[in-house]
Parts: structure tokens; sequence; C-alpha cells
DNA sequence: GCGCTACCTTAAGGCTGCCTTAAGGGACGT
DNA sequence: ACGTCCCTTAAGGCAGCCTTAAGGTAGCGC
């Protein structure tokens, strides 16, 4: 957990230092708008606690430009000037927390611990196959890089084969997939949706096991 | 953006609901920690405000209940007792946010907003996709620069869909952002706002994924 | 090589789900 | 109280998908 710590008042930036450390941050402070910038351009931090009134420009130009740099790291605005207005205008500038002057050092930590927390942990689980990327929660797939349109069984039969990569399905399993126990069907309606598969993805990709069922095959 | 408010002071209550209706959000209200915890096992809320003091019981343990589900819902605590021992041991707790008694509508609801945009991974305040913009503050939309008038739902479905742009939300998952319990729809009136969407915004921006539901689509 | 079986391919029909339009009612402001 | 806007409901039409079925093709045993 490493922050950094912008504020201009000394004896305020070396109280957060020593406070924060010793709640187990790692801390780098700076004292003006310039350095700020130039500390965030050059490291990574897991957090921002940042001040708004600074020597040479306003915290909220450090966290403007933060934000058009693409970069998340959180930000704790500090201020002096604490009224609900400026509360709300900070929060929808892109800060993620507030605190007016005077805070206290058990708070601030808390709250960076919260902010520190929720940042992380944001994964996606994408199932790869050869040049094939399949997203579950946006239930698309992609061939090499560029977008396929698939239908909704034809997905969920790409679906079940990519669940366990190599793994043989039989068409009876393949079915149960697709369908609930009401909707029994009797026909090759697996066989059909298996050679649209393989007419939008490429052949190779799906290999038949005869007598058996099918899985995916080729290379990993 | 659907939101839990638990709260057990009806006068509190009742403005909590107007106030955050007022700024955009569908609410769902509850009085007691028993139909908190009844309302967080049901439905699927985007934040939750949580008044520590209930009747039959206190709001940590609701807060604690839901964190051990593995439920990652931003949670903004509401309190009476307000000292800096109680905030701490509330945001270790697992808590997002905590506001002491009294607060203000406004501030409530830009933290709301700061706590919802973190949460969905994003930083900044504007969410754009290709030439639409859309200010969650102001509940204000804009394409290619020009403002465009949206109604209330119209806004609604916008702001659910660009809350993660590419994703696909079906019907269902668009009424329960739309609407709160008491206010179930039974008709396609989910399929006239997107219509009435690409009226405005024009086609190519909301794709239909048949059989599933809506998304974002197009350029980027 | 022959026959059998399992699978592939293709096309057509039915059906589900979505789009579109329009009308009625309710909320809100004037 | 009236007008306006918006929201919901409902019905008709359309498109795309899914299934079915029939004929063709490849593997396998004898």
């Amino acid at each position: 957990m490493r922050v950094l710590i912008v504020e201009d008042d000394d004896i305020l930036r070396d109280g957060l230092k020593v406070g924060l450390a010793l709640a187990g941050f790692t801390t780098d402070a700076v004292a003006t708008r310039e350095s700020a910038e130039a500390a965030l351009a050059a490291g990574s931090f897991d957090a921002v606690v940042l001040d708004l009134m600074l020597p040479d420009g306003s915290g909220t130009d450090v966290l403007k430009k933060l934000r058009d740099a693409r970069n998340d790291t959180p930000v704790l605005l500090l201020t002096a000037r604490d009224t609900v207005a400026d509360r709300v205008s900070g929060l929808d500038m892109g800060a993620d927390d507030y605190l007016g002057k005077p805070f206290d050092l058990d708070e601030v930590a808390a709250r960076l611990r919260a902010l520190a927390r929720r940042s992380a942990g944001r994964s996606t689980a994408l199932i790869e196959w050869a040049t094939i990327r399949l997203d579950p929660a946006r239930q698309s797939v992609e061939k090499a890089g560029t977008p396929v349109r698939l239908s909704r069984r034809e997905y969920a039969v790409l679906h079940a084969l990519m669940s366990q990569p190599g793994a043989i399905f039989s068409k009876a399993t393949l079915e149960d997939k697709l369908y609930g126990w009401q909707e029994e069907v009797e026909s090759n309606a697996v066989e059909v949706h298996i050679h649209h598969l393989r007419n939008k993805l490429g052949p190779g990709l799906i290999e038949t096991v005869r007598g058996i069922g099918y899985r995916l095959g080729g290379d990993s």
C-alpha cells in the first residue's frame, strides 16, 4: 500500500506521513502541484491524499489531469473549505472520498483502507483456446481478435466445449446443457449447431470423436 | 442505479427516498434489520444506504452478514453516533463510506455516485461511449456535443447500459434497475424505451442480442 | 468392395422474440 | 382546471433462429 500525500502545510504533511506510516502505509509526500504531478507521472501509487489548496495551483487540476491520463488511482480529497457544495463538486469531479479539516489520522487511514480494498480485485474470467476468446460476462466471442456473432444455441455449445477444453462431450451431454428437462429434442439439432460453429470459427477447432462426441482439438 | 435505504426513522427514510429519487436513483426503503437482510438476499442493488441504529439490531450486523456472503455491494453508513472511532470501525468492517447525521441529501447522492462509479471500475465522473457523453451528476446526455433531452426512464436505461459498456443487460436486469419492488411492470416497457433511445441517439448505438438482451455496440 | 452406421450438409417451415405504432391514463406544472 | 409530457399497455407485423427432415459422405468391420 503506497500512498502519495500532497499537502503544502509542513506540519500537516509530516503528521500525515507519520500517522499513515504508523497505520502501515508506505508514503511519499510532496508539497506542490508540480511535484505532485511529477510523482504521479513517475511512480504508481495505490491511493492519493490530495489537498485542494496548493501554492502553485488547485488540487482539482491535479485530479483532472490524473483522470484525463486514464489513471484510476483512488483519490481522497482533503480541504479546509468544507461546505457541502465543495464536497459534492469534488466527488463529482472524480474524487473517491472527501474529508474536511480538521481530520483525524485514524479516519484518514480507515478511508484509505476502504478505497484500497474496493479498487483491488477486479478480474475477468476469459476463456481462451487457440485463437478463440470467449467472454462469459459479455457472452461474446472473438476469433483472432475480431468479434464473431453467435446465436444463443451456438454460444451455448461453444461455451460448454470451452468450459473443459479437450474434454469430450457427447451429443446427449450437450443437449442437456442446451435444453431444459421439459423440452427434449428428437433430432440432429446439435449436429447442425456444430456445423454452424465450424462455419463461423473455421475448421479444425471442433473435433469429432466418432461414436462418442465432440471436443476442442487441434493445437492448444 | 438501484439503491436500498435502511433507516428506521420514518421521516428520514421518506426524505432519503424522495431526495435520492430526485437525484435519479431507483430506491427501495426498509426500516428493520430483518427486512434489510431479506431485501439484500432477494434483490440486487447497486448500493446500500445503511443506518447503524435499527430497532431489531445493529446495522453492523447487516454489513457483516453481507460481506460474509461475498457480496461487494457498496455500503454507505449513516449514523447519529458520529465519533471518529465509530467511523473507523465502520469503515474497517467493510463499509465504503460513512456520513454522520445530520447529512445533506446532495452529499449523500454525490457519495453514492462516487461509490457506484468506483464499484463499476471507473474513476471519472463522465461516462463516454462513441459520441455519447453522460453526466450522472447532472443527469444530462450529449450526443456529439449537442445536448439530448431524455425522459427519466430513458435516462435510466441509458445509464445502466453505459455503466458497463459492452456488457449485455437482459430486459429483466434493466427492469430491476428501473423499478423498485412496489412498481413491478408487466409489459414491454423496456422495449419501448429502447426504441425511443434509438430514435434520439441514432441507430447503431444500442445493439440487440436476440434472446439475451441489449448492450452498447458498434465502435468504442 | 460392400454394407452399415454415424455424421455432415442443406434447405424449408414454424415459432419465438423483438420492433413499431398508437391509445389511454396519470403526474406535474401552469 | 386544463394542458402537456411521459409512461405503460396492447396488438400487429417482421425477422431471425431453431428444429426438422432428407440426402449425401466418410469411417469401420467383414
